[in-house]
DNA sequence: ACGGCTAACACT
DNA sequence: TAGTGTTAG
């Protein structure tokens, strides 16, 4: 359920960007033939034409809508163009997608001062409210003839709109002397946003629409009114008369069972409707927190702030089975989470070297019905467990999770379930410290190509031997090529890119993606508070493997026994490395820093410890060595 | 046979 | 924490 944010004092001046039936759009610039065509995305052809997950509003005359069959489409509009979405791996990969969005995101940062928040594949949030106090301050738009030609397109709410003179309303709007300071703020915004539009076009040809307000809900809510390739400005004060007669199922929240629930249960068929309730009976009704979110919302307030966040928070990959396709054995539930893990091997694996980030917890879902049983009560439950790199191991985790989860759900039974769909999601993902140098030049020599440290099958040669020993994951590296998007760091934004804005003065948005984030930080998220205070200098300890639900012991249940990744650092050296405990080959060991190996070497052999640490004081303490 | 595939977030 | 449920595009 919803819940209310404090909101800030200062007026602010947000946007919502949303590119137009984006994947339409990413395809049509693959294959110009398309624009202007009327055209729809789909996804497995093989039943009934597949869904459309996108389509183009050439294609919208028409009736098409997304949720159809592409042979409904066919129906409705005999001429449509229907193009898939890349498979590999037998399912949909969206990386296409993705990358295209971070292209937008590249423009939306690289041209706009303030937070910029990825909010979804296709849609940003913009705080703008510094770069137009600014252009108040510095260029204030004053007559009808400088104003910005896009800008002069946009739809003010409220404002008068005859046909013949919008463009004139508009500019006199936007220029407007006696206006109140928040509306003036808001116009400059919308020059803003209007410039960025066109340079998001000009850059990667895609159009988008957009809502100009002073709350994130307010623009978002109106992002989308005017589409495609418009953009929409909320004047506070229309704000009270526009959501008088909005339903409340447009709000952002409302669209679900909460909006009917106001509906069904309190009559309320307009956020106007709300108005009549006061803030302790709303709060009667839905508890104290979405009580007072309601209230809020009624009112146009929204206290949420633009996060400064450009990449995801989790990623997962998934498929269904839908009827006759379910999964009904573990051999075949073996082969598709395979290739799900796969997928999300990769995907963490660029995260980390384009990113510097490490995701720190793997989860299993799935559906699950029961043979002839009538509507099965029960859920299949979903599982998580620390995240360990190396597709195998991932692998090996999430069948471990399926079977857990088998077994809650189905008892020691063997027969008779039925699969409908599986995922698996990386999450609680962290920035790592910045290092400068690769692992391999330990072990290869200072001249190694950093980029091909990658664990995997897309390792070099000579580093195979290593990967199928276990051994090392994930030197941080390098970063990944400047400036243009590539297929591995399409969906992120390089380092160059982050230097490049710095050097424009744009003030540390970039900060997260840098990697520049603490060890502390951390080592705070995966150990105990106390933890916090060691002098680390050097080691991070992190990550374990599932649990063997029959393996269970006491000391599990302290959580901190069966710990063997590590995360180290080197503060001498700069470098950080991912490795896990327990393939450490002394061979290789022998190949790091000398302080390394000391701390290496107590968590392979604790009796051979320099210098014993007690219990407790110690990461490698929590580390339980083999035979425990 | 189901809309499929992602994501974010709040609650417990 | 891990696990559930809701919402959205």
């Amino acid at each position: 359920m919803p819940v209310a944010r404090p909101e800030p004092q200062e007026p602010r001046v947000i946007a919502h960007l949303d590119l137009d039936c984006f994947y339409v759009q990413v395809e049509q610039r693959r294959n110009p033939a398309l624009k202007g065509q009327p055209t729809a995305v789909v996804q497995y052809n093989d039943w009934k034409g597949g869904g459309l997950i996108a389509v183009s509003y050439e294609a919208r005359k028409f009736g098409v809508k997304r949720s159809m069959r592409g042979d409904e489409a066919k129906n409705v509009c005999p001429g449509i163009n229907l193009v898939q979405v890349p498979v590999s791996r037998d399912k949909a990969d969206l990386n296409v997608y993705r990358n295209a969005g971070s292209e937008v995101l590249v423009v939306a940062i690289l041209s706009t001062k303030g937070k910029c928040e990825r909010a979804s594949m296709d849609e940003v949030y913009l705080d703008l409210t510094d770069a137009a106090k600014e252009m108040l301050l510095e260029s204030p738009p004053e007559s009808s003839e400088s104003i910005f030609d896009e800008a002069t397109k946009s739809n003010i709410l409220d404002l008068p709109s005859d046909v013949g003179e919008r463009e004139e309303n508009v500019k006199a709007w936007l220029c407007r002397a006696d206006a109140n300071y928040q509306d003036k703020l808001l116009a400059c915004g919308a020059i803003l946003v209007a410039q960025l539009r066109v340079k998001v076009l000009e850059e990667t040809q895609f159009t988008c629409s957009a809502g100009i307000a002073h709350n994130k809900m307010l623009a978002k809510l109106v992002s989308g009114m005017h589409k495609p390739a418009q953009q929409t400005v909320v004047p506070s004060s229309s704000v009270q008369d526009f959501l008088a007669s909005l339903p409340v199922k447009k709000m952002k929240q409302l669209g679900g069972k909460l909006g009917s629930s106001l509906q069904g249960d309190l009559g309320v068929e307009t956020v106007g409707d709300l108005l009549g309730f006061t803030e302790e009976k709303l709060q009667e009704y839905y508890g104290v927190n979405t009580g007072t979110w309601l209230w809020k919302t009624a009112r146009g307030i929204s206290g949420e702030e633009v996060e400064d966040r450009l990449l995801p928070k989790s990623h997962g990959c998934g498929k269904t089975f839908p009827g006759p396709k379910a999964l009904k054995n573990h051999s075949s539930v073996k082969s598709w989470l395979d290739k799900l893990c796969e997928e999300l091997s990769e995907r963490i694996q660029s995260d980390l070297s384009c990113n510097k980030r490490v995701a720190q917890t793997l989860t299993l879902h799935a559906r699950a019905s029961k043979e002839n049983e009538s509507n099965s009560v029960k859920k299949f439950p979903s599982k998580s467990c620390p995240l360990r790199y190396g597709t195998g191991k991932i692998q090996e985790d999430a069948m471990k999770l399926f079977e857990s989860g088998l077994h809650d759900f189905w008892g020691s039974r063997n027969a008779g379930w039925s699969i409908t769909s599986l995922s698996v999601t990386a999450s609680k993902i962290f920035d790592i410290p910045s290092g400068t140098n690769s692992i391999l030049k330990y072990i290869k020599g200072p001249s190694s190509d950093a980029s091909s440290a990658i664990l995997d099958s897309s390792s070099t040669p000579e580093l195979t031997p290593l990967v199928d020993n276990n051994l090392y994951m994930t030197p941080v590296h390098e970063q990944c090529e400047p400036s243009s998007i590539n297929e591995e760091c399409g969906n992120s934004i390089s380092a160059k890119q982050c230097r490049s804005i710095e050097g424009k003065g744009v003030p540390k948005k970039l900060s997260k993606v840098q990697g520049t984030g603490s060890i502390l930080k951390f080592l705070s998220q995966s150990q105990p508070a106390q933890h916090e205070k060691r002098n680390f200098d050097g080691l991070i300890c992190s990550h374990q493997g599932p649990e063997s639900s029959s393996g269970a012991s006491e000391a599990e249940q302290h959580g901190r026994d069966n710990i063997n990744t590590a995360v180290v650092h080197s503060s001498g050296s700069g470098n950080t490395w991912m490795l896990n405990v327990e393939d450490i080959d002394p061979a290789v060991v022998g190949e790091l820093p000398l302080e390394i190996q000391r701390e290496i070497q107590g968590w392979i052999h604790p009796s051979k410890q320099a210098t014993p640490k007690k219990r407790g004081s110690t990461i490698s303490s929590y580390f339980s060595p083999a035979g425990r």
